[in-house]
Formats: structure tokens, C-alpha cells, sequence
DNA sequence: CTGAAAGCGCTAACAA
DNA sequence: TTGTTAGCGCTTTCAG
């Protein structure tokens, strides 16, 4: 089946179709000058012969790889893989590829990743959100390419970002669920410090409860990020053990709220009528469930189309390129007033 | 911020240590021989000059990418994550990367894809599903490097495969609901002819029916796969329209079945007590729902990992490399007797 | 439109 | 343990 010999070269094509190997370069370039006839014999010469294209050394004589290196939290997080989706279906319009790793949510790990992704040489390196520790910073810093912080607003941005105000959004939840009558309001997140995401989105609710001179006390931590439905439904029992007066929740994500609405579901507690729940990041399961839950859209997909045309932009030296602030937005549905 | 130097390579680390590009070369390898204390001088000045290694040439020279190429149908979802979390963590201890693309369950697609990863020169490449166009098909079995088919047994596996039985799965759970006493089962899958492993479930399905004596004709098709679980709810009501007096349904994925419960739980039908509902996969959506889902784990995150093995196993020249047959386990939860 | 020469940055192979 | 030489397969550059 798998001989041992060696794979065809543009040198092997360039001896059949009797040219020289630069013309045979050039017929695998689409907008290069060749005449219509010998570029098809080519590549025609070139599929009989099994021959594969080596981007590996064209990687290397033209100094670039068509690479984007992009590091999320988790490859299993129906929002981070909307940013990645969006991505990369905007970068293969021009040909280039993404190069992914994840982080687990921790620093170190990124560190060590981004190290491993820059000796790819990508052309751009994009990582979810503002906090890195002190060498991953300078290597970033160091690199001398477009490094792009997505999912936040760093304070101190790296180089460029494509983010939204993780606080922010979880204040306009707040505003709201004071605006319709709610008081007793608690968070349900993840320990602190390592999603950071996450300790924003307390950190608002907290900011928030207080601007409107409320308990800000009301917190539940369900577990390191991320926050699973299962941790979700716990975080939901302690919360109406420990503060049993509560009116309102809002969770980290979706799928703690959704947790969270299952547990009130068995301890036959209704929602919205006894208890109002918010998520966090418009998953699908918010508009299917019963009831559907009212929610905050970051716009995951458009974070990684928005992030993909910065970074064609910047390839392409225009100037005047300018970051984006995403407005997140508020869904409220039945799970709430 | 960025300037316009090149940056640093082997020789500028080799001159500022005094020694040769080659020893420097060493230095980054863990395992050769240089002393210790060289070594340490060396990547101190690499690391002061902002060196970064170049792998792009490091692999043209030693022809190893040090990639795993990998198609998944989509990124967007659980089962496929978990596989390729498998494939990543297990190849992350030999320092092998993994090189994504999805096929959004497009054969074309997936040709387009195949062609572009195997420019990138991986060392092995995994591809999900047994099915392909014929050059797609042709492309794999040219190349010269390990081809691993997985979430599938091929009737003509390419060269290796790493997969389940996806007719037999669902077979299993025809035979435990007629076993519980089910007798009119219908099943709600993807349109025809597009995901394989969905056309492969319903196969499996009319096919233990009948073998059954039982009516396998109680078929609704949800849309383009893959299924979301809005599809589910909206084939749910189809369902029931069509056949009031269906017992039980099968459906081709735990997004579809949780899809399918929430329309029960609109319409007042009661589950499983009037209605009984099964899914596919293992999600974690039904084990958190109520009522829980019965459902089929096709051992995700296994596959992804017995994948990883046996693609180090050949690259280390180890004989009688054996494919992997894995064996989906029925979880009997409260959706269904 | 086509070709010849040179070299991208690293490491295999050999020599010391 | 270290160094020298050559070359991985392609494309930049320049000449025709």
C-alpha cells in the first residue's frame, strides 16, 4: 500500500512536463503569469504524479506561513468555538489557516502555548482576553506581529483588542432585573481568580447591586471555570439554603443558569414567578428550554469575524486600524420579568 | 512599538554565545549532547535577544511537522470537542500539534480540507467518518502517512480506523425499548444522505425493527444535520401529528432528543410516561435535564485518545498496530423504561 | 511569459 | 562535546 519512496518534488513535475521548476511554482500561484495551457498540463502532471504542494518550504523561503495562532479557555465552549468559527471562515477567505490551542482557563498553560504557537511563525496571535502572566505578556509584547485580546477590554491592551466589557454587561442585567422589581438578587460564578471573565462579570454585579445601594453579598461559588450545568444545579441548592429570601440569580453562563432552572424544577420552585434566573453568552439551549432563559449575547461569532478583519486589515498595511468594542446584548425571556 | 528589524535567528544567538549554530541548535533540543552549563548560556541569550526557534525551518530541514492533521464535521459540537481534547492532550506529550479543520458534514468540503492540510505535511492525519468524495478518497490513500477513520467502522477502512458501529448502537436501543415492553418507535434524524453517522443510526433502526416484526416506517427528518435542538422540537410536534399514537422515539443525537422533550413538556405529554425519548451521544445536557435522557455514549473523548495512541504507535515503528473497535454503552435514564 | 542562481533558517551527516 | 558542510523544497530576484 504506502511505498517507500520518496514524494514528488516541483523538481519531479518540472522533468515531466519538461519546464523548469519556477514555472511549475508558478502554476500553483493563482495570479501568477503563466500561459493557460502549461499551467493545466501542470497540474495535471502534477495529480497523476500524486504530487502534494509543500507549503512547509514555500512557508519558509517566503517568510510566510498563512498561519493564525489563536489560544482560547476551552475547545469544548459553544461560545469560544462561535469566535473560532467566525474566524476562520473569515481568514480562509484569504487562504489562511488557524492554529489553535487552549488554555484550560490558566495562565501557565497559555504561556506555554503561546510560546509552542510562536515557533510556527503565525502572522497574527489571537488570545481570549487581558490577563497573561508576566512572560507571556513579553513574548507577545516581544513578537513582532498583530497580537490581538478578544472577550475583554484589557486595561492595559497588548497591542489591539476585540472585546466587550464583561462588567458592563452583566450591570445591564442588573439594571434591569432592579428596574423590573427585583431586589434580593444573588451571582452564581465560578472560584475566584482564574476565569477572569468570570470575576468581571461578579465584580459588575457587585458594582451594580451597590449603585443601587443593594445587598451585594449574595454569592454562590460553584467550582473552578467552567461552570458546569451539574454546578450550576448545586450552586442553586446552596444559594436557597443559605439565602432563602432570594428573588433573582444571575449566572456566569448559560449553562449554570440552565443548571440552576433544573434544580429549581425538582425542588419545585417556580420560575419566574418565585425565583427569576439570568445567563450569560445566548447558547442555544436558553431559547429551547422551559422556560427560556433570559440571557446577555456577546456576539461570539462576530468577536472572531470582527477579530479576522482587523488582522486582514493589518496585513494588508492599512492604516487607521482601530480595535472594536462589541456592545453586548440583553435577551430578556421567561425565565424572567 | 514594533520595529522593523529582522528578527533574531540561530547564527545572531550562536555569535553573542561564541559558539557554533549548530550547538545552539542542540541546546534546543532536550535530548542531545551539549553541556550543561552551555546550554544554559545559550538559551539565556536567546531569550535576552528574543530569539524565537523557527519550526518552519526546523521542519523543512528534519521533514517532521510535528502535526496531526484533523477533520471533525463541525466544531460546534460536545462529542466531536471531546475527541479532538482526547487527540490534543495525548499527542500534547510527545509535542505534536494538531492542525483543525470541519467539513460543516459537506464531503466537498471535507475534500477541500484534506487537500489543504496534507500541504501542511502532517504526520498523520485522522478524518471523521468513512465516507468521502473519490478524490478525497484518492488524496488518502496516496498519501504516504498514517489515514485514521474514526466515529465509524469503514466497510473499506483506507488504512486504519478508530470507531463504533453506529447502526449497532442504535440497535441496541431498539432492542432494550422492545424489551421494556415499546412497540411503536419512530425515529428523528437529519435529512437523508448528508451525515453518515445519522444515516447510519436510522439504518440501524429500521433494521432491528424489522427484525423485530415491528413498523420501521415512523421516520421524521429534521433538517440539515447536523440537528439542533430546536430541530428536535419542531419534529417532536411533526411526530406527533402524524402519529399520535407513537410510544417512543429515537433520536439521532441527545440535542435532537432534549429538542424533542421540551416540545413534550409544552403539549402536556408526559415523559415517559405517554411518550418515551432516547438520544445519542452522552451530552451533558441529558444527564442535567429532567427528566434525564436515555441515551448511547459512544465514548468520545476514547476515541480521540485510542486515535493518538495508535498514530504514535506506527510513527514509532511499532508492528502489529491493531484498530480499535469500541463498544457504545446504553444509559437507561428517566426519559424512558 | 520563462529560466537561472541564490538562499530562507535550520539540522543530518560526518569529522574532529 | 563541538564544528563544518551541505541541502531540505520552495520562491525571490533578476535576466532574458
Amino acid at each position: 500500500m504506502s511505498k517507500n519512496r520518496k514524494p514528488p518534488t516541483m523538481a519531479d513535475v518540472a522533468r515531466v512536463t519538461g519546464v523548469s521548476p519556477m514555472t511549475v511554482s508558478r502554476a500553483f500561484k493563482a495570479d501568477s503569469l503563466i500561459s493557460k495551457e502549461r499551467r493545466e498540463a501542470i497540474l495535471q502532471a502534477a495529480e497523476d504524479l500524486g504530487y502534494v504542494f509543500d507549503s512547509t518550504a514555500s512557508n519558509l523561503r517566503s517568510q510566510k506561513s498563512g498561519f493564525v495562532a489563536v489560544t482560547i479557555p476551552s475547545i469544548n465552549n459553544a461560545n469560544f468555538a462561535d469566535t473560532v468559527g467566525g474566524l476562520s471562515d473569515t481568514l480562509a477567505a484569504r487562504d489562511m489557516q488557524i492554529l489553535l490551542g487552549y488554555t484550560n482557563y490558566n495562565t501557565q498553560e497559555e504561556e506555554r502555548l503561546i510560546e509552542q504557537l510562536l515557533r510556527r511563525k503565525p502572522q497574527a496571535i489571537v488570545v481570549t482576553g487581558g490577563k497573561h502572566t508576566d512572560r507571556g505578556r513579553r513574548l507577545l509584547e516581544t513578537i513582532n506581529i498583530p497580537v490581538i485580546e478578544t472577550w475583554d477590554i484589557p486595561a492595559e491592551p497588548i497591542n489591539h483588542y476585540v472585546g466587550f466589557s464583561n462588567a458592563g454587561a452583566v450591570r445591564d442585567m442588573v439594571d434591569h432585573f432592579v428596574r423590573v422589581g427585583y431586589r434580593r438578587i444573588a451571582f452564581i460564578g465560578g472560584d475566584v481568580g482564574r476565569d477572569t471573565r468570570g470575576s468581571e462579570r461578579r465584580i459588575g454585579f457587585a458594582a451594580a447591586m451597590q449603585a443601587h445601594g443593594l445587598d451585594a453579598s449574595r454569592l454562590i461559588a460553584a467550582g473552578l471555570p467552567p461552570i458546569s450545568m451539574r454546578e450550576g444545579a448545586n450552586a442553586m441548592a446552596k444559594l436557597i439554603e443559605t439565602y432563602p429570601d432570594t428573588e433573582a440569580v444571575i449566572c456566569v453562563s448559560d449553562l449554570a443558569a440552565y443548571g440552576a432552572l433544573t434544580e429549581c424544577r425538582r425542588l419545585g420552585v417556580p420560575v419566574p414567578e418565585r425565583f427569576a434566573i439570568g445567563g450569560f453568552g445566548n447558547y442555544e439551549i436558553g431559547e429551547v428550554c422551559v422556560p427560556t432563559l433570559t440571557t446577555i449575547n456577546a456576539f461570539a461569532r462576530e468577536i472572531g469575524e470582527r477579530t479576522a478583519r482587523l488582522i486582514l486589515d493589518i496585513l494588508d498595511g492599512n492604516e487607521g486600524v482601530d480595535d472594536v468594542r462589541i456592545s453586548p446584548e440583553l435577551i430578556v425571556r421567561n425565565s424572567s420579568r
